[in-house]
DNA sequence: CACGTCACG
DNA sequence: ACGTACGTGACGTGT
């Protein structure tokens, strides 16, 4: 029987925008949103690749109209206008079904469900596969169809027949209609019975089966369920009839003529008009090579792996407790302590002349350690280079997508795309993603020379994760009673001030819920108007004097934080070795800043005095003490030396107080004359010169007038006409280009830059200016680190880096060895890298973390 | 699960 | 005529 597939185009389009629409938008050069196209295409491809049918047919709803103003009921609560972005892309899928020769179709009067479901009813002939991301499709399966549903984001697919409906809802696929008619939709304007949701309705169906049973045995149900039954019998039947799906309508189509070609000219031509470059590698990849690539991998699930096995580039992943290798033409799955028992597998791990591919090297070196174990040889990360490449993969599942590899799953007879989460300890799919990282290594290898990003992998970026994997695993020591004692002290506070603001506002409310807060505050007090109804500390700040219930709830707010977050948040995260091991991320800040996370701890409180003392209960390990490094003004010094500008560079080589000469330049003073308020300004400044400042933003900051904003950045550009030019070739180069780069050629794609929206093409020149200089700073200390690491070691000093805090240092230092690391770490910062202007790292000592600064 | 808020550099 | 400083992560609320 040949397999028939019907696209239910509409909800595809919609769940492709959707589901690639997060962060920033994704755009040709000349600014067409092409993500929900580069969305829909992905999904086309992986689909026709797991269903492989014979012919396909796309459905789309006739009234276009409709299209323009309403989003799927889906994803929004109520039908709202589709984003613009999205209705531009509207015209250009049906150019992209075009050029692949695929067969669209739409009907006056009908929507896309209609067709399916006209065209899956009447022609049995066909193996008939729905593919859709629109529950009410389930309504059609029987022995004949199955509904191919897109669960998640736009990878990942569930295969519905009967018995999967059955264990899904526990109905059967035509009681998906009672189901709706009986709880309605709410997102799809569909109403339902009063109080009646999924649950009820589907306990309601098992017993009568239908609406109209449920209806007919009416006598058998008791209280308010039947009252509000009877109330809503109309509503359950209009609803039933509103989510009934035509099978009647004629379609007048030719299934025999509804084949498609994926990888012919036209579709070429298709993908480098809207610069899918992805997709033009894939085919002219796939075309050569065609019968080799197509060589089935083969899976072995083993207790031991066979010696003529290992070969000397292999792809290497592990899942939990099992372990899979590939050599390109075989895959083998064993259980890792089986394999760390095996003295052949751990010879080849610790063999220092093989190469491995792996994704997520740092991770790999703590799951060897807790088994003494550790890998060597010529190591491949395919996380740390896709990201590199390409910043928004910052997990395997976009490195897959990104460069079209699949995973699927056999199991069971049907043929299914492996879910990671459920499925990601099957062996199966353990190999298939070994198999993948090697594949997708020969790529990013490429790709990392072209971009000219090789030093920065080979050099910084994995060295680097050695380092933070030591960092980890040595971890923080805590002092679990100092944030007890926080804590106790805090909830006092906070019960008092509780009590306070209650009284003050006349009632009882959640102060933490911003909704309630600002009902107090600009209704109930109406202590002041505005639509935004914002309650943030900036905004509250500046009506304190207004009512005594402001600098209360600052209060309380201040408090609330430091207890949730840090004394009772940290206490959590404490192991039973007295310690919290952070985690370092190398693959989330796109300027190439480190990231913390389970616990942050790049971000205890250190600005207010109160919340600082969080600080107290970081300790050093026994017979140690705490020494901290922190850069002097990296980011000013970097931007002195990127911008090559005089004035900067000078008052850097003498020393001087960057924001005093700031403010004498700025505001032509001599340095006697720079009062600490003229200095606070000069330094606001400083920084707005580093996040790409507008006047606006500026005046905002120093809560001054606009038009005097804009004269302090004329005078501050006047003085450092070098940093003007910086940032204008450096925008301009941006433009050109599409991304920035930093010092060691860390690039940071900026597709914003090309927006035609004005306000994305703004941020996207305010982080072309941010990107070269954070970036930089991030580069710089990620050397130091290295090599203060390197040092240590081959000091044989008792000493560990335990965190890093994007300028900062902090180590854990054996007492006798106090003052040649605090003078090694200062060293080995300052000669990290030769400015044209000196670099200067400060360093302190201490019994905790507050006394180190 | 998104949003508002706030902690850090 | 637009909206508004760069980069993160965690918590609590409310849909």
């Amino acid at each position: 029987m040949k397999k028939l597939l019907l696209i239910d185009g509409n909800s595809m389009l919609f769940r492709a925008y959707f589901a690639t629409a997060y962060g920033r938008p994704m755009t040709t050069t000349s600014g067409i949103p092409t993500n929900a196209i580069f969305g829909f295409a992905s999904m086309l491809h992986k689909a026709l690749d797991v269903i492989q049918p014979d012919y396909v047919l796309v459905a789309f709803d006739h009234d276009s109209q409709n299209f323009r103003r309403e989003v799927y009921s889906e994803y929004k609560g109520t039908r709202q206008k589709a984003p613009d972005n999205l209705v531009a892309q509207f015209p250009i899928v049906r150019e992209y079904l075009d050029s692949i020769k695929m067969k669209q179709y739409e009907q006056h009067g009908i929507e896309a469900d209609d067709i399916i479901g006209s065209v899956a009813k009447q022609r049995n002939e066909y193996d008939i596969n729905i593919l859709t991301s629109d529950r009410d499709l389930l309504q059609l399966v029987d022995d004949k169809i199955k509904v191919w549903m897109m669960v998640k984001g736009i990878t990942e697919m569930d295969i519905m027949d009967e018995k999967a409906i059955y264990d899904k809802y526990q109905l059967k696929p035509l009681q998906i209609i009672d189901l709706k008619g009986l709880s309605g939709d709410t997102s799809d304007n569909i109403p339902g019975v009063t109080k009646v949701g999924d649950k009820t309705a589907t306990k309601l169906l098992n017993d009568y089966g239908t609406v109209e049973g449920v209806y007919e045995h009416l006598d058998e149900i008791k209280g308010k369920l039947r009252e509000n039954l009877e109330k809503d019998h109309d509503i359950a039947l209009l609803s039933k009839m509103l989510a009934t799906i035509k099978t009647d309508a004629k379609i007048d189509v030719d299934l025999s003529d509804c084949t498609y070609n994926l990888y012919g000219e036209d579709a070429m031509k298709f993908y480098s008009k809207y610069e899918m470059k992805s997709f033009i590698r894939n085919v002219t990849v796939e075309e050569k090579p065609e019968k080799k690539e197509k060589e089935e991998l083969k899976i072995h699930n083993v207790s031991k792996i066979p010696a003529d096995v290992y070969s000397d580039n292999m792809g290497l992943y592990i899942f939990e407790d099992r372990i899979g290798i590939s050599n390109g033409q075989e895959a083998y799955c064993i259980n890792l302590e089986e394999a760390l028992k095996d003295s052949m597998f751990i010879s080849w791990l610790e063999n220092n002349s093989t190469g491995k591919v792996v994704h997520n090297i740092k991770n790999l070196y703590h799951v060897l350690s807790r088994y003494g174990l550790d890998i060597k040889g010529q190591i491949f990360d395919t996380m740390i280079a896709a990201f590199l490449i390409d910043g928004k993969i910052k997990n395997l599942e976009s490195l897959l997508l990104k460069y079209h590899l699949t995973v699927t799953n056999e199991n069971s007879g049907t043929q299914q795309i492996a879910l990671f989460e459920e499925n990601g300890n099957d062996s199966d799919y353990i190999c298939q993603i070994a198999d993948n990282l090697l594949r997708v290594s020969v790529t990013l290898r490429q790709e990392l020379a072209d971009y000219g990003m090789n030093k920065l992998y080979e050099d910084i970026e994995l060295p680097l994760a050695r380092v933070l994997f030591d960092m980890e695993k040595t971890g923080v020591r805590v002092d679990a009673s100092v944030l007890d004692r926080i804590a106790e002290e805090t909830s006092a506070k906070i019960s008092v001030l509780e009590k306070q603001i209650y009284e003050m506002a006349g009632k009882q409310f959640n102060i933490n819920s911003p909704k309630q807060l600002a009902e107090v505050i600009y209704d109930d007090l109406a202590l002041m108007r505005s639509s935004k109804r914002s309650t943030d500390a900036s905004i509250l700040k500046k009506i304190e004097g207004r009512h005594p219930i402001i600098p209360a709830i600052l209060e309380y707010r201040k408090y609330a934080k430091l207890n949730s977050t840090y004394a009772i948040g940290l206490k959590k995260y404490i192991e039973s070795d007295n310690k919290i091991h952070t985690e370092f991320n190398q693959c989330i800040a796109e300027t190439g800043r480190l990231s913390s996370s389970n616990p942050n701890l790049q971000n205890i409180s250190v600005r207010n005095e109160e919340a600082a003392r969080i600080r107290e209960a970081f300790i050093p390990e026994e017979g140690c003490v705490f020494v901290g490094a922190d850069y002097s003004q990296v980011e000013l010094r970097i931007l002195a030396h990127l911008a090559d500008e005089k004035g900067l560079i000078e008052a850097f080589k003498e020393g001087m107080d960057i924001h005093t000469r700031t403010a004498m330049d700025v505001f032509n003073v001599p340095a006697e004359a720079v009062t600490p308020l003229l200095r606070r300004q000069a330094k606001a400044i400083n920084f707005g010169i580093d996040y790409g400042m507008s006047d606006f933003g500026l005046a905002e900051r120093l809560e001054i007038p606009v038009y005097q904003a804009r004269e302090f950045i004329e005078s501050y550009f006047k003085k450092y006409p070098n940093v003007r030019r910086f940032m204008d070739d450096t925008i301009a180069k941006c433009q050109e280009d599409g991304y920035v780069t930093t010092m060691l050629n860390r690039r940071r794609d900026i597709p914003e830059i090309k927006s035609t929206n004005h306000s994305l093409k703004e941020f996207g020149k305010r982080a072309a200016m941010n990107a070269p200089v954070q970036g930089s700073a991030a580069d710089l200390i990620k050397i130091a680190m290295i090599n203060v690491y390197n040092r240590l070691n081959k000091e044989k000093l008792g000493s560990k880096m335990i965190l890093q805090i994007h300028d900062e240092l902090i180590l854990n230092v054996p007492a006798e060895e106090e003052e040649r690391v605090m003078k090694l770490v200062e060293e080995e910062m300052e000669n990290a890298m030769t400015l044209k202007v000196p670099l200067l790292a400060e360093s302190t000592s201490g019994s905790n973390w507050l006394e180190v600064k």
